[in-house]
DNA sequence: AAGATTGCATAGTTTTATACTATTTAGTCA
DNA sequence: TGACTAAATAGTATAAAACTATGCAATCTT
């Protein structure tokens, strides 16, 4: 248990930088007794005469404590460089902020979201973290997150939700699928096709959910985590897709050419939101950040 | 200013540590609510969300506290360690212990003193400052030193002396000095001799005090303030010199021989003390000193 | 040497901070 | 649903810290 305040300190590097005590609490913009008695006390807690009162003639410094006074310095520069910090971390826009995206959305629209941002607030440092939803909102809950990019699926409530975007699932074929020739393409077309599921929460659900909706089975041939897998089996004509953040370019990392094609029952959208706790009162950064956010998916 | 203290943060780390707030109060021997108000004030101070509440489930740390608990639990080692240094200086007897000596008796004196407290307590750090009676004095008065060797000769009265010998002033002859042949030599005899004064105070007033109370004046014929180069004047027969301490060889720095006789007059005698500030409480280290002092002098 | 001045300490009082107990609130878990 | 868990709040007592006013012991002034 820590005996003595940093208060008492700060009285004490005070006289001895003025060499009074009433000097002391000019400076400090306190009283002159307060400080007499705090420093009597900060003798008593810790055990050693501090300073020598010199009748008339202010006082000066014990050896013991011009001995202590240089850590006690060290201390309260530290102390006070915590409270800086603290503050901004609060109240400026500048720092660190953990912002957590969805797999399938991190690709495509953080990096310009954090660009735009560093142009304006270059201070900022933005500590990035991918995973699935559930993984997300865990470290959201745990604090070790403040924002993250999520579907609007499944969420919980205790999350926050500032809408971005919505955004319609598309269908994802192979060069030379036969379906390429139509305009859009309808579920129940596709159902008996292979279908390459990406499997991720929620997106999994999201995708069988489609075709649930319309009481159909989809013959799922492969599954991955990984959207740049599914876009590759799609690519070597395994199968068809479902996918909804799109790529700018339409083709796999392996440069095989893909298509893609709206679906035809015009199936209901989906909502992509930054999600913070709601038990978390936003910092200056983090309005900033959605603020940006919700800019960059407005314009673009 | 400082606006939190030490112990909101000794709460928040514990909090953080635990994980609860109920957990933080345990293991700190308070109430849960102390905690609880203790760290909304700090939140509130710093205008920063510190803790997210888990209902039910404890606390986890914001990740604004997490990047700023770091420095925190620096801070607060930092406090327990000037803690535990300020209760030292005060208790233990350890540490450091600035003393002052008189020039003429520093070295005769302090080297054995030294030893032997080192002897039994190793940790002590002894700084060593040499210096007339006034420099010292105005040291002690401003905590620069704690302790110091003087001659009990015009001591202000805000020292508190503890007496430690008493030295009886002698004459110092050449090896061919006609007074050599003398079991004592008086005053009277000298006063006519060249006298090699040691010019420093207080020793010059004791001195030509000595032979105002014989209403005789001295012959001045040198003077210095270095012990050594008095005896070396001495040594090569430019006149005799009275001094206090003796130094236990009877050789000059550069080998002349040196004589020592008694005064007849057997004048009054000096008292050499240690000497500290009255208005200065006395650590356990000074204390250790004094009593190691004193015992070297009642031994030899 | 007397009186003014300086500057810390103390006394008395008020305000603020911190502590406690008891209770409420808002979740989780079975 | 009811039992449980853990933080927040209310209400109150105590301790810390603040202030004003005054005292005291030196130094400086004339």
């Amino acid at each position: 248990m820590i005996q003595y305040s940093l208060r008492q300190l700060e009285y004490l590097v005070a006289c001895i930088d003025t060499g009074s005590v009433a000097g002391a609490a000019q400076k400090l913009n306190v009283s002159q007794p307060s400080i007499s008695v705090s420093i009597t006390k900060l003798e008593a807690t810790l055990g050693v005469q501090l300073l020598i009162r010199h009748h008339a003639q202010g006082v000066s410094p014990t050896a013991a404590a011009e001995r202590l006074v240089q850590s006690g310095r060290n201390l309260l520069s530290h102390a006070y460089e915590l409270q800086r910090q603290a503050h901004l971390e609060g109240e400026a826009i500048s720092g660190e902020l953990c912002v957590g995206s969805f797999i399938t959305i991190a690709p495509s629209y953080l990096p310009r979201v954090i660009k735009n941002l560093k142009g304006v607030h270059p201070e900022i440092q933005i500590q990035l973290r991918e995973g699935t939803q559930d993984q997300l909102v865990s470290k959201l809950r745990d604090g070790l997150l403040e924002m993250a990019f999520l579907y609007d699926e499944d969420l919980p409530e205790d999350l926050r939700k500032v809408e971005l975007a919505t955004v319609s699932p598309y269908v994802l074929l192979p060069r030379h699928h036969p379906l390429v020739k139509r305009k859009s393409v309808s579920l129940s077309e596709l159902a008996p096709e292979p279908f390459i599921l990406l499997d991720v929460q929620p997106s999994r659900r999201y995708f069988t959910g489609l075709f649930e909706a319309e009481d159909l089975t989809p013959n799922i041939a492969y599954s991955s985590s990984s959207l740049e897998t599914v876009r590759g089996l799609v690519g070597c004509g395994l199968g068809y897709s479902l996918l909804v953040t799109r790529p700018k370019g339409d083709l796999t990392y392996d440069g095989a050419a893909l298509v893609v094609r709206p679906i035809k029952e015009m199936s209901r959208k989906s909502r992509i939101v930054l999600a913070s706790l709601n038990a978390l009162r936003p910092t200056q950064i983090m309005k900033s950040f959605e603020e940006f956010s919700v800019a960059h998916f407005k314009a673009g």
